[in-house]
DNA sequence: AGCCAGGAAAGCG
DNA sequence: CGCTTTCATGGC
């Protein structure tokens, strides 16, 4: 088992737990108490928290072939394929996370209060084409459904793997979605939002748009629109692929929960494009992981 | 039973 | 353009 420092104040359970991902099972092996899963199509790796800034994992630093997309992933953002662990990548353990808190506006009270309420909530970096798959199937659904959904798409689509005695699955790859067809799609519980998965995959599958240019692009507005081509993704997925998918931490998404904790603690009244500027402006240079600390809060917390 | 859920596309005026 | 309706499904 591989031991890593989680480089500042780190919350496993609360990271997977905080809506980002909707995939991980809470197991016991070797020992410990931890988390398994797949990233991307590789075989599952197990995570378990050993120390307020420690964790152990399965996963190998930079082994050849392990991983491939979350080295991808890497050299992508930061130009080099560091000597990393991908599950640190995933994890987001590479974060600054003083120096982030650092450019929150100050004299925030509600945001200290909801960064106080789960100090060790990170932003997760997951492969770009599973971040964008489940958020199209998010879409008015509840955080537990969208859970059903993807276990559901994995199972019957996705590559199998056994793992400390249990099966897991990958998600499955836009080849196996757009293989699936829409009606196979329809019956995992996607109602109209099968269309939208089954076009995504198949311009994927027929090369018409390529996920890895996304990295190649600039600024957030032009990752936006690019993202905004696939069927069933508006402003919010788009902003959601690239905070939890492109690590791009100043995309903001406004969901309902948002909407309503700006509404109620910061007294906007904003609507739509109004109330996206202003909270950008407002949470900065990192907007998305206040955004973050703000959603966990609101929805596991105590909002008003 | 009725309402709401991490929205977006299509259809209006 | 900006606003409204429609789209499936499950949980409470």
């Amino acid at each position: 088992m591989n031991r890593l420092s989680t480089n500042g104040p780190f919350d496993l359970a609360e990271t997977l737990n905080s809506g980002q991902v909707f995939h991980w099972d809470e197991i016991d092996f070797e020992g410990h108490s931890g988390f398994a899963g797949c990233i991307g199509n590789s075989p599952p790796v197990f995570i378990a928290q050993t120390g307020p800034e420690e964790i152990v994992t399965t996963a190998e630093t930079n082994q050849q072939g392990l991983f491939a997309e979350a080295t991808l992933l890497v050299r992508e953002q930061t130009g080099s394929v560091r000597q990393t662990n991908p599950v640190a990548s995933y994890l987001g353990l590479d974060l600054p996370v003083e120096r982030i808190r650092a450019t929150f506006p100050e004299n925030d009270e509600f945001l200290k209060e909801a960064i106080h309420y789960c100090p060790g909530l990170r932003m997760v970096r997951q492969p770009v084409w599973e971040c964008l798959a489940t958020f199209i199937t998010s879409s008015l659904k509840q955080v537990a459904h969208i859970r059903d959904i993807s276990l559901t798409l994995r199972r019957r689509f996705g590559n199998r793997y056994e793992f400390a005695g249990r099966e897991f699955f990958s998600y499955p790859t836009p080849e196996a979605i757009a293989a699936a067809g829409e009606a196979e799609l329809r019956k995992c519980a996607l109602g109209y939002r099968a269309k939208s998965l089954f076009l995504t995959a198949r311009m994927l599958k027929d090369g018409e748009v390529d996920l890895a240019d996304l990295a190649r692009l600039e600024s957030n507005r032009e990752a936006h629109d690019f993202l905004c081509r696939f069927h069933g993704v508006g402003g919010k997925i788009a902003n959601c692929v690239l905070l939890f998918g492109c690590g791009r931490v100043d995309a903001f998404p406004i969901d309902v929960w948002i909407e309503r904790v700006l509404r109620k603690a910061y007294r906007k009244r904003l609507k739509g494009p109004k109330l996206q500027a202003w909270a950008e402006g407002y949470f900065g240079p990192f907007a998305g992981y206040a955004q973050q600390f703000l959603f966990h809060y609101a929805r596991t917390g105590k909002l008003d």
